[in-house]
DNA sequence: TTGTCTGCAAACACTTTGCACTTTT
DNA sequence: AAAAGTGCAAAGTGTTTGCAGACAA
């Protein structure tokens, strides 16, 4: 549960923590840092699972400071965060979801439809075969998204979580 | 422009037109085979691009027919088709765009991010990549989706279509 | 002080739903 | 005639925006 889970996974240069690399994207482009963007990054880096919208403003009212931030304000510190290459979003099921990018590896997704759990792996070969076939098509790739869908073993036997939901 | 384009091309078992698949799939359910329903088939059928729900409702408005259904005709049918194998809908900058699945081959997407363009590509490897990702995690995968998204050719080339919008 | 940020309420885009009426079977 | 389908208008989602007051720099 620390802040950094381990710096030394990702190919890309991390040097910062989360909070200073978003505090030096913030002052790069003159915005302020608020006490609201304090709150949400601290809270984001707190945790290390997929979220969404919602249930991120849900949390931050349960905090002992109350009500951290309002709606609008969670929505537009997401966004931020997700330029500053803090997070990543992916849209499943309808809404937005998120997931951290700094200092974690690139990898992609398992999608049980059957409780909507997210089980991270990633792969080699999926990289050298994406960089193929966009070059035999002259298309610069910048990334990419993979979602396997079906349904995990926990479902699989009997314990899930209900709550059905449209394929990806 | 024919309506089967190339029936021998996919590994699916394909007897039937789409239309005709689609009746069988009512039928079977109690449902009815209605001027709507055969419309919406009937022009979906005739266009092999991509689409959402918004630019068919705007191309079935401009048929002689005129106003050939309502709005939530469209959707219905259109979530009816995916129902019946013919259509496969994915998610893209938040609205669902659908494209033809019966008597296609399985493939993906490289997606333009700046003129939206969708290139369509397939791999054996992604499929064998896919099965072995799943078995070691005991999942039982139904599908996947994979989107490569980056500037194609053209956009590079300066006559891009602008608009933009937001990674995939 | 200056200009950004916040929160509120309202607006949004896309999609779904309740219901009386129309159609297929 | 019975059952399912349609269209309208209205309600939902999840997310964004205009703007007056609050606040960091």
């Amino acid at each position: 549960m620390s802040l950094a889970p381990d710096f030394s996974l990702g190919s890309v240069d991390v040097a910062l923590t989360p909070s200073a690399r978003f505090e030096e994207f913030l002052q790069a482009r003159g915005k302020r840092i608020t006490r609201q963007r304090r709150m949400i990054v601290e809270h984001v880096c707190g945790r290390h699972e997929h979220f969404d919208a919602e249930q991120l403003l849900a949390e931050l009212r349960q905090t002992p400071e109350g009500a951290a931030a309002s709606r609008p304000t969670v929505y537009r510190t997401l966004g931020e965060m997700v330029d500053a290459g803090l997070l990543r979003k992916m849209v499943l099921g309808g809404r937005a979801v998120y997931e951290h990018d700094y200092g974690y590896p690139q990898h992609d997704h398992l999608y049980c439809t059957s409780c909507q759990k997210l089980i991270e792996f990633s792969s080699e070969d999926l990289i050298r075969m994406r960089d193929a076939v966009a070059a035999s098509h002259q298309f610069r790739a910048q990334g990419h998204r993979l979602i396997i869908s079906g349904i995990c073993l926990d479902c699989r036997s009997g314990r899930s979580k209900s709550r059905h939901q449209d394929r990806v």
